[in-house]
DNA sequence: TGTACATCAGTGAACGCGCGTTCACTGATGTAC
DNA sequence: TGTACATCAGTGAACGCGCGTTCACTGATGTAC
């Protein structure tokens, strides 16, 4: 509850709410990683705000805007922890996309409200233009790793960088929402995912024949 | 409409049903299909089975009952799909191997609400037994397909078949689940989702080292 | 073959509930002069 | 510095709606004798 700290740290407070977008945003995400995308009402939202239940127009057209918000919001966190992770490509850039592989799996765990609302929420990614730049933003940071990767692969033999990093997407968003996922509906695996999804990549980079 | 045929075929029918059971598993892929698997409701299956609100008490004992139900179906219907696709590894392992590739993801897009009960209703694949033991049915094939990829690999680099399944499995879901869908939330993609996923298990086999 | 009876599947009316949305409103905040 | 006023964010009551669930019921079906 951010807003707190702006008036007194006490319940009050006074007409104004003084952030609720940022307390509905706040709420949206307790009530998604509790009942999942589909299960968060924009009343319940609402109270969990303190607010009356026709606040929330004063700050989201409908529903479905307050989601794509979260789903926004949620790229542009997964982006800088991948991007953090990613660290430049550093010391090597196998290690570099390994610690990628483990960030993303840790996101969609730790952060599994986010991950649904942009993964699993229903909403089409080109509906919204913010939405689309978002994910794109998150996306870009595989793309060069990917392209780094292939650097070390010898020309002639150079696969387009475009599909690997589809591949290696693929594979993390498989493996984080078949084994890695943070709600209920997580499968059983008798091993880490992230020992999964690691040993995975390095199969594939052998594939494509990297030297390492 | 399937129990239409055990009737008369026009609209009217008696006082029972025939086949209420059916009808409603029919209704609610109907709207899942429409809506996603949290967007139907109970009584909307009953509407549009043509029955009062109460009726489907009698077969289910509630909404996530009958969703468990669909999923339980999907998860054999895919099995059968895939062991069609897989033909017994004929003519030979790699191209039965791409086959079940493709048929997974063919079921993705076109079984969407099936695949969407499946994967993304929200239902803990563990909690019903019968919907594990479907879902460990269609597992089975791509354990079967692992297996006999791994046959091919000289014995002493010879991975864990349960991992290389595993790795299949989350490479073709995540193409799936992200560019194969049969609903709004499909991303976009350059190529074909077939070929995404073809190229992407070439390139792990080679990395595995199978001969071919 | 006919009849009595048990069982079962679907009815329809009713209930309480929470949701989404609207409305005229009001209290707080900021700004022009 | 004070005051008048515009703007804005949140109120609270109200509405219509569809949902889930229950209930005593009733019509159809099957079976025992």
């Amino acid at each position: 509850m951010s807003w707190k700290r702006h008036k007194e740290n006490r319940g009050e407070r006074g007409y104004h709410h003084g952030n609720l977008r940022e307390a509905l945003i706040d709420a949206a995400l307790a009530l998604i990683a509790k009942k999942g995308p589909d299960g968060f009402t924009f009343a319940e939202a609402a109270r969990e705000a303190g607010v009356s239940p026709a606040a929330p127009y004063r700050h989201f057209r409908d529903r479905d805007e307050l989601v794509v918000e979260v789903a926004r919001r949620g790229f542009n966190r997964f982006a800088k922890l991948l991007n953090k992770a990613w660290n430049k490509g550093r010391p090597d850039a196998l290690s570099a996309l390994n610690a990628v592989g483990s960030a993303y799996l840790k996101f969609a765990s730790s952060d599994a409200a986010l991950y649904n609302a942009m993964f699993e929420s229903g909403v089409a990614p080109d509906s919204e233009r913010e939405l689309k730049r978002a994910a794109d933003g998150a996306f870009e940071i595989i793309r060069k790793a990917a392209d780094l990767v292939c650097e070390s692969i010898q020309e002639d033999k150079r696969p387009p960088s475009l599909m690997v990093a589809l591949h290696l997407w693929s594979q993390a968003h498989g493996v984080a929402s078949l084994f890695a996922r943070g709600d209920a509906a997580r499968r059983s695996l008798p091993m880490q995912p992230e020992d999964l999804l690691e040993a995975g990549i390095l199969i594939y980079l052998d594939g494509l024949g990297i030297e390492r």
